[in-house]
DNA sequence: TTTAGTTGTCTAGATCAATAGACAAATTTT
DNA sequence: AAAATTTGTCTATTGATCTAGACAACTAAA
């Protein structure tokens, strides 16, 4: 298909270019007849690199559960969705992808009390340097993590914030038990960016993964900004849906 | 700050996960004070490496104009925005980033009269294989790849469409001269993909860069479906900003 | 059973990435 | 002026990646 070169010297190993390229093929159709991909001498020639470099790449996509490999057979792809992650007026992590997944879970990585930058003033609504707590949150999806949020809130207005995360699970749940029956999405900034060294960790990603950074302001029915969140999803794991309507 | 040891043997050399790492804090403001990054010494001791495996870092970030080196005073970081690309109901690209950029242009990189794959007729509400036509375009701004998309139209219903984009430049403007006068924003749905090699030709990216790739429905007035694309980003030239009113 | 085509494993050498140390060149502080 | 701190450049060595070739192990088709 496209013959252009791969690019030595860039940092990144040819193996891992190759790998980053089937993978996107894979996940296009491009290039795989009956859930089979070339060979391996096949796609050597094609990238025009040695067949262990091939292998190299192959192993990679192996070890993401993405093809298998038989020997004497070839190598087989791994049908594996993306959870479809909705963003609108509405967004709640558990009941968006509630039905995509088996279990959902919240854990409180960190709590705490800090003053609230320029940044998260100007999103909340409130005076800078006043008080808000900062939540640091990691979700699980089927055991596998999915995301990591950073949330801050006001804390003269959500005072237990923090327990009631940590008791439900769940930040929907938690502004429930601080009076807020309902809230609406206010505004969403979507951006992609490579993992960091934190996101390696918490999201069990390679190095060179990519997470989608997501920053979202929720308000309350009378249109009060009460929560101000910066969330990094697994970018290989999900698919962010614009609600429109 | 972060010590997480850097993964080795993991085919990303380890002079571009500091330059990832850097890049990422650069963008978030962490660690740089004054504009003035940490000296190279005292980064090669915070990643725990040579000295001149972080000048590589460094190196390849000057490179793409995020820092500037100066002998004797350190490396500064150059401020660079992204441009914010709204996406809501009537999502238009010129209109959307024109207030921050100063040219627009769109080019036509191929046109195709293909079958509608199932995919396509279901997006478009059409038969399966009835005709539609292809357009792959290229969008730049300030002279600067930011986008290239493949659109799939009605053949019959916009027989025109190739050419009136072709003298426009434009969509919306090749839309209304076959007839659209407004349309709106059906859905959408985003995914971070590694750039293909595609990518990094017609972008102008390196390998191992990242793509925004959005995957959207256009309706005329009266609900029918009359456009659907898919759109590939230079990740670190956009923001993605979610218009939810 | 034979043959062709596939993945799996081993060895050896060539090229690239990372470490180590030394010193030059420029700038700011003392 | 001198000292301290910074980036720039050079050489040499070690370790990781890529190439090259050969052959084994397994599968499916002739």
């Amino acid at each position: 298909m496209i013959s252009k070169t791969l690019e030595r010297r860039s940092g990144i190993a040819i193996w891992r270019q190759i790998a980053d390229e089937l993978r996107n093929e894979i996940a296009t159709n491009v290039s795989v007849q009956n859930n089979r991909l070339p060979s391996e001498t096949t796609l050597a020639k094609r990238f025009e690199v040695n067949r262990h470099t091939v292998r190299a790449a192959l192993n990679a996509l192996a070890k993401e559960g993405i093809v298998e490999s038989r020997q004497g057979q070839g190598t087989f792809v791994r049908a594996r969705k993306r959870i479809s992650y909705p963003i609108g007026k509405r967004t709640r992590f558990s009941d968006g992808i509630g039905n995509q997944v088996q279990t959902t879970r919240g854990r409180l990585l960190n709590l705490s009390i800090d003053q609230a930058t320029p940044e998260i003033a100007s999103a909340l609504y409130i005076t800078p340097s006043s008080k808000v707590i900062c939540l640091k949150t990691l979700s699980d999806a089927d055991d596998m993590p999915l995301s990591r949020s950073t949330s801050w809130f006001c804390a003269k207005r959500f005072p237990d914030i923090g327990t009631a995360y940590q008791t439900t699970g769940s930040i929907t749940k938690a502004l429930t038990q601080c009076g807020i029956a309902d809230y609406l999405r206010q505004s969403t900034e979507i951006e992609a960016h490579h993992a960091t060294m934190a996101d390696t960790e918490y999201l069990q990603l390679s190095p060179g993964a990519i997470v989608l950074v997501t920053q979202a302001i929720n308000s309350d029915m009378e249109g009060n900004p009460i929560q101000f969140s910066t969330t990094r999803f697994a970018a290989d794991r999900v698919s962010l849906a614009i609600i429109n309507a």
